[in-house]
DNA sequence: CGCGGCTTTGATGTTCATCAAGTAAAGTGG
DNA sequence: CCACTTTACTTGATGAACATCAAAGCCGCG
C-alpha cells in the first residue's frame, strides 16, 4: 500500500514547469486542493484494468509500466512510462475507466490530479489547453513509433531496441539493472521468456553485453545499434 | 492533381457536428476563411513524409492511408482512415512536419483547416479544447488497439481481423471491393504479399470467403470472427 | 507486341514458439 | 533454521509458422 502525502504544493513544485508551465499562481493552488501525493514501493499495483478513472496520473519520480493480461493469461506491456512521459492522458478524455493497468516497476513517487480540477483549468486557460494537446501528441508519437517499429523487427532486434531503449531513455548510463524480469520483458516486446533469455545469453557469448542476472553492461553500442535498425 | 473546391461553408457542413459542434456561428464564420476543400481520386498522395504541417486533415467522404516507407523500400502503413477518423490531429501538436505520408485509396473529399486558426479556436473556446482532447484521445486509443491486437495475432488472425474491419468498420456489408493491393495489406498487417495471398486463398478453400480479384464477400463471419480472436 | 507490375502457386530454409528438463533463488510454514 | 514449495532463470531438442526464392500467368499500357 502506498505511503500518501499531502503537504507538497505546486507552486514549489519541482516538477512544475514540466506539466503546468502554463498555469500561473492562482491557478496552481486551484491544483493544489485536488492532488495527491502518494510513494509506491517496486512492483505494487497503481491501476486495476477496468478501474474508474479518477485522476490524471504524473510520474513525478520512478519507473511503471502499463499492461493488458491476454486471454491466455500473458500480460503485454503497452509502454513503460517515466518522469515527463504523459501517459496518464492515454484514454483520460475518451474513456471512463482504464483500459490498463498500472503497475510501479520501480520505488516511485506519483502524482493524483482530480480529472474534473484538471478539465476545469484546461477550460478556462486556453493556453494551458493547447499546451495540454502538444504534450499528449508527443507521447502518442513516442508510442506508436515504438510500437509499429517493434512489429517490424525481429527478436535480436527488438531486444536490441529494449537494451537500448533503457540505456537512452531511462538510465542514461551503459550500465544499469534491468527492472523487468525476462518474462515480463517477453510481454513487452511481445516474445516468449525462453528467447528473451537465449538472445540475451547470445549477446553476452557475442561479446556485446556483459550480464549478471538483472545487471547489464552494453560492451558494443555501435553493433547493439546496427543490430536494432538492422532487424 | 487535386480538384479545389472553396464554396463550401462551415456554418452549412454535414459534417460540423462530428468536429466542430462546440463552435457557434460566427466561430465557423471566422473558420470558413481558413479552409479549402479538396476532391481527389482513388490514389493520389496528399502528404509526402517530411511536409510541413500547415492544415489540419478532416477526411468528409473516402478513405485514406497513412504510411511510411521503410529502409528495406518496404511501406509500412500505420492505419487507414475513413470519415470521422481523426487521423489530422496525430502529429499536428506536436511536429512541424508529417511524420508519415498520407495518399488515398478511394475517391476522396478532403478539408484542410489552417492549424494556426485552429489552434487560436482551442485557446478561445475550452469546450472545444475539450471536445478535441476528447477526439483526439479517441482517435490514438483506437490505432494502439489495433497495432497491440496485430503485434500479437498470427497471420490468418490478421488476415481476418483485415477482413472484419473493412466489412464493419468501413463498409457495412459482408461484400465490398478491398482497396488495397496484396502488397499494400501485406504493408498494412506486416507480413509478405505472398502470405497475404496464400491465407485468402486458403479461407476460399475453406468456404469462409468468396472472392475475385478484390471482389470479397464474407460467407461465414462467425467463424471469420472466432479466427481472428484466436490468433 | 513486349515490358513491367500485380497476382498466384510451389519448394526451401530460417526464425521462432513450444515442450521438456534442470538449476538457482526466493519465499513459507513448522 | 531447515525442509518444502513456488517462482524465476537457463539450455537443448523439436516442430510449426513464416519469409524468401523461383517460376509462371495475367493484365494494362506505351
Amino acid at each position: 500500500m502506498p505511503e500518501v502525502i499531502q503537504k507538497t504544493n505546486c507552486t514549489n513544485c519541482l516538477f512544475k514547469s514540466l506539466v503546468f508551465n502554463k498555469l500561473n499562481d492562482s491557478e496552481l493552488d486551484f491544483l493544489d486542493q485536488f492532488k495527491i501525493e502518494k510513494i509506491y514501493q517496486k512492483g505494487e499495483i497503481v491501476v486495476n484494468e477496468g478501474d474508474t478513472i479518477n485522476d490524471f496520473l504524473y510520474i513525478k519520480t520512478g519507473l511503471v509500466k502499463l499492461f493488458k493480461t491476454g486471454l491466455d493469461g500473458k500480460d503485454h506491456i503497452l509502454s513503460v512510462a517515466k518522469p515527463q512521459d504523459f501517459i496518464g492522458f492515454l484514454s483520460m478524455f475518451s474513456n471512463t475507466n482504464y483500459q490498463y493497468s498500472i503497475a510501479t516497476i520501480e520505488n516511485s513517487t506519483l502524482c493524483f490530479i482530480n480529472v474534473p480540477a484538471l478539465k476545469k483549468l484546461i477550460e478556462n486557460n486556453g493556453v494551458f489547453a493547447l499546451d495540454i494537446l502538444d504534450k499528449m501528441s508527443l507521447a502518442v508519437d513516442g508510442i506508436l513509433d515504438t510500437r509499429i517499429s517493434l512489429c517490424s523487427r525481429n527478436l535480436r532486434g527488438r531486444i536490441a531496441l529494449l537494451l537500448l531503449y533503457f540505456s537512452d531513455e531511462v538510465y542514461h548510463k551503459d550500465e544499469y539493472i534491468l527492472p523487468l524480469a525476462r518474462k515480463e520483458i517477453a510481454g513487452l516486446i511481445e516474445m516468449t521468456t525462453e528467447n528473451v533469455i537465449r538472445i540475451l545469453s547470445e549477446f553476452r557469448h557475442d561479446g556485446l553485453i556483459e550480464m549478471d542476472g538483472s545487471e547489464i553492461s552494453l560492451l558494443n553500442k555501435k553493433l547493439i545499434e546496427a543490430i536494432s535498425t538492422a532487424g
